[in-house]
Order: C-alpha cells, then structure tokens, then sequence
DNA sequence: ACAATCTGGTGTCAAATGATACCAGATTGG
DNA sequence: CCAATCTGGTATCATTTGACACCAGATTGT
C-alpha cells in the first residue's frame, strides 16, 4: 500500500512512548495514592534530598522541569512543611530549598516504595540487561538532545 | 543520609521519562513544523493507513489514547480533508475512518520522515541492540500494566 | 555610583488533557 | 415488541501544562 514501510507497533519512539506513560502511570497513581505527592513533587525532594539544598533554577536543570512547573511544586510543598526556604547568601533572587523534618520524614518513606516499584517494573529483566537498558537510554537522550539542538537552529534562521 | 539509596540519575523509571520526552519532543516539534500534526494525529494517520479502515474505538485500543483525545483528532483531521468517515455497516453509532486521497499522499510524506527520525534517535545505537531494546520496551510495557491493574483492583476494594 | 542589561522567580493567560455527563443507536430479557 | 440496559461517540467542565509578561535583585560598563 504505502511506498515505504512503516508498522507503528515496531516503531522504536512511539514503543519508547507508550512504555514510559505506561511506567509512568503506576508511578504518579502510587505516589499520590500512598503519599499524595505528584511527580514534580516526589522529583523535587528526591533532588533536595540528595543534594541537600538546591536553588529551584539547580532543580530545574537537574530535572528538565520547566521552572514554573518547579515553582508550583515547590510552593506546594513548602505549604505542607515538607520544604523550607533559606535566603540565598551568594544571591538575593533566589532561595536555597531545604528538606524540614517532616520532609526527610517523608523522603525516608519514598524511598523504598520507589525502589520496590522500580523492581515490579523490572520484574522480568535480569540486573545486565537493566544496565544495558540504562545505557541505550541515556545514549538517545543524548542523540535526541542533539536532534532537538539542530531543529531549534532551524526555528530560527528559518 | 537516608536508610536507603537512591540516586535520582539510576533511577530507571526516570530516566525512561526522560528519553521519552527527549524524543517525543523531537518527533513532535518535527511533524509540528513540517505538516502540522500533533502527535494524536499522525497516530491516527499511522493506524488508518495500516489498518485501511478503523472505527475510533479501534483506534483508541491501539494506541492507548483516550476517546475524547481521538475524537478531537479525528475530527480535526476530517476538517483538513484528511479522513472520510463512512457509515459502518455493522453499527449505526460508529464511523469507519478512512484516508482521503489527501491523507494517503501525506502519509507517504510522513512515513520516510519519521523513519529517518528514529534513524537519527537510534544514530549511536546498532541494528542488535535495537531489537533488544524493543523487547525490553516491551517487557516493561507488559509488567507496568500488571501494576496498574492490580493497583486499580486495591483503588476499587479500598 | 548609576544606567542599562540580565536573571531567578512568580502571576497571568491560553492551549492541552482527562473525568463526567449525555445522546443516539444496539442489545438483551420478558 | 418494548422496556431496560449497554456502548460508541461527543459536549461540557475541571485540572494541568506551558508561553509570556513582569518584578526584584544582580551584574556590567562607563
């Protein structure tokens, strides 16, 4: 029919699609049911926690978030005492974010339910081909970053 | 810090997020740009033409978009002179969907497009390590949706 | 030091997405 | 048959998401 062949179910980014929401879905379902965190604000601490202070523009990057998106997460959590704002020293603008107690409190319950969803989710793929897996990921963020690069120099000039 | 580790960046879920968007921000801003479909759409596009016919329903069960997110597309499409709808026989209440001779011509603009899009996403990845990543993909698909039925029967009983 | 510019963060508004209610046609049971 | 129920599809509304404008504070050049 077509000149070219294009059967969607092999197509790799709509599989890579459909996987990820998939994912996704029973992350963001469990996290607001057992935590009432959405998935910027679970990504939110697990940044803070790890760096332990970060400005939002730091979370920003780190996550790909857009800042607003980060700015609505952070204040919600703030709201509910899981975060607290220091003053920046090195910058008036900006605010260090903060894990409270009850944050870190929090946080130390996350943290294994996210291990054992990673696991039922890997439940039928061995400790290598995870690692594979992790690395074939990683190489088309990369290429499609640099995809992403060219076209918006295209946007541009054209 | 914490009782248990947990480093945001091998965090598989996540970074299976993150490709995802990589890419589908790519693909995305492509057909934007070049025919103006949204990625509902050339979905629609992509089953109508392999199927040669689909009712909407169809089409929702393939791809795991929400009615409400088809019908829009397929409507906006028919509005483009895309899509026809004939009567189905079988059911007075659904329409077969079908390309117009419009449709089938930009399916064939699209289709060598979106091959050298995933050629360009794939570009640091081989032929063999594709394949594997395609049943992994799929693997996870498979044991993500597990989680998510039995999360559903928990949401139903609780 | 101060005018001009730049940047972190927030408010506002528009577009996208999904849940719910609803309608027309189909199916089932008496 | 026809009443009751079910289902494909659409309209409506609430929520989420991102683009843009704006503000306060920082930086730079003279």
């Amino acid at each position: 029919m077509s000149a070219l062949l294009l059967k969607l179910d092999a197509f790799l980014p709509y599989k890579l699609s459909i996987a990820s929401n998939m994912v996704s879905d029973v992350i963001a379902g469990s996290y607001q049911r057992l935590f009432g965190l959405k998935v910027p604000e679970w990504r939110i601490l697990a940044v803070i926690a790890e760096s332990g202070g970060s400005t939002q523009l730091e979370i920003g990057q780190r996550t790909r978030m857009d800042k607003v998106t980060v700015s609505r997460a952070a204040r919600a959590m703030q709201a509910r005492g899981l975060v607290l704002r220091r003053p920046n020293e090195g910058d008036g603008r900006s605010h260090v974010l903060m894990l409270s107690l009850a944050g870190i409190s929090l946080y130390g319950q996350v943290v294994p339910q996210a291990l054992a969803l990673e696991q039922a989710v890997l439940a039928s793929i061995s400790a290598s081909e995870a690692m594979a897996l992790s690395d074939l990921l990683d190489r088309m963020t990369l290429a499609a970053t640099e995809c992403l690069v060219t076209q918006e120099l295209v946007q541009q000039s054209g």
